[in-house]
DNA sequence: AATCGAGTTTGTCAATTGACCAAGTCGGGT
DNA sequence: ACCCGACTTGGTCAATTGACAAACTCGATT
């Protein structure tokens, strides 16, 4: 938060785009191998050297585009997780919410499959969403409590409609991420258990439809 | 599993049980705090002074109850997760799945509820759950892998028997597992983010019945 | 009262790590 | 040919950390 893009927007308009070398491929590379190896170790035991070789870069070489380690870590959430937020603000921006089930259906199914989609960063989200840490905080901040606010009409109308089989709204709701953040993250620990591919594309509309089965299923 | 008892169980039949001092009395707290601050921090951030501070020691002195940090980190998971299988593997002993929605409404309530009490141990192999790290392996292996075993025919059972909604049994029993490690592994920030506490008696019901109730309903 | 030994503290050490810096590379504009 | 500046490297540094060991406490045994 404290830079951002200010290296390659840095002068006035000459260097706009740097048309000579690839540094911007390499900061993309850093990003994504940081992603690889956050999602994989954890933010204490990535180290920052780790996160070099897997760019095929020296350790020195971080501090050129990240001022930090946590700044990197930020960086690398903040590209994914405005994707769902966006997406679900759209959605549901002028929905009265007087069909919830209709407004649920055509809602939370994109919202687990961005979760699908990107099972590194649901990996990294479900890390910190369970342990005391700088980052916490500002993760719960910045994605959790927004999108907790956005859906919790939604839910509450819901349940109001005779849905979640009478549950809380927020037990549905933290059911329903639970279930996501579990399955779609731990692809390689789902096969490896139990054989089943959870990355796989029917496998994926299986979940999904299990899920919410619960959330839109009228009352009994 | 280096060592284990072998302190107070040591030498002959004398110090059988050590009437002076309360050496017993102090592993013990040793191992309740390092529960708190591992599942607060997370194994590579909880230092192990932070874990003697907690519990009103000096650091050095853990070395004498425990070999390694990860040797205590080992034996704190043991005590509780050994629980929840002993549990499961009495209930399933003997049962033929020839009625499994009554064997799983038996034996499923059971095992979450040794989730909602155990918050803290929740949390714990949810850390270890979605990292790969030394400790990743030995959980999925000791705890993951056989309680899979354990259950997978019961779910096949249920899915067969028309239940399970039509999903795959890995996805309705990794449903169930996410969401209750979610649910009852997080009762602080759910609390304060939806101010729903999932540590509440009712609440724990609630949520338990609406975690099972794809697992228990019979197909449309 | 001398001794024993489980229990406890204090101090030390090597290794790892994130941040930082001084020097280098290299393509293009002049 | 030279220089500029974005880009990259290699090395250094202080701080933290887990492991370890030597010394100390103190009730009980002798």
């Amino acid at each position: 938060m404290t830079r951002g893009m200010t290296v390659s927007t840095a002068k006035s308009a000459k260097a706009r785009r740097p048309q000579r070398y690839d540094g911007a491929d390499n900061r993309r590379a850093v990003l994504d191998a940081a992603l690889t190896v956050f999602a994989d170790l954890g933010f204490e035991a990535a180290s920052t050297r780790a996160i070099a070789a897997a760019a095929g870069l020296e350790q020195g070489h971080l501090a050129y585009y990240f001022p930090s380690k946590a700044a990197l870590w930020q960086q690398v959430v903040e590209a994914f997780a405005r994707e769902g937020e966006d997406m679900l603000r759209a959605a549901l921006e002028g929905d009265d919410l007087s069909r919830p089930e209709q407004t649920a259906a055509r809602v939370l199914p994109g919202l687990l499959r961005v979760f699908a989609r990107n099972p590194r960063l649901t990996r990294l989200m479900l890390q910190e969403f369970s342990v005391h840490s700088p980052r916490h905080q500002w993760v719960v901040d910045t994605f959790g409590a927004p999108v907790w606010r956005l859906l919790e009409p939604l839910f509450a109308a819901l349940r109001a409609h005779g849905r979640l089989s009478g549950a809380p709204p927020a037990v549905a709701y933290f059911n329903l991420v639970g279930a996501a953040l579990i399955t779609f993250g731990n692809r390689d620990l789902i096969l490896r258990l139990a054989g089943c591919d959870t990355g796989e594309e029917a496998t994926v509309d299986a979940a999904i439809a299990y899920i919410l089965g619960p959330v839109l299923a009228p009352a009994p």
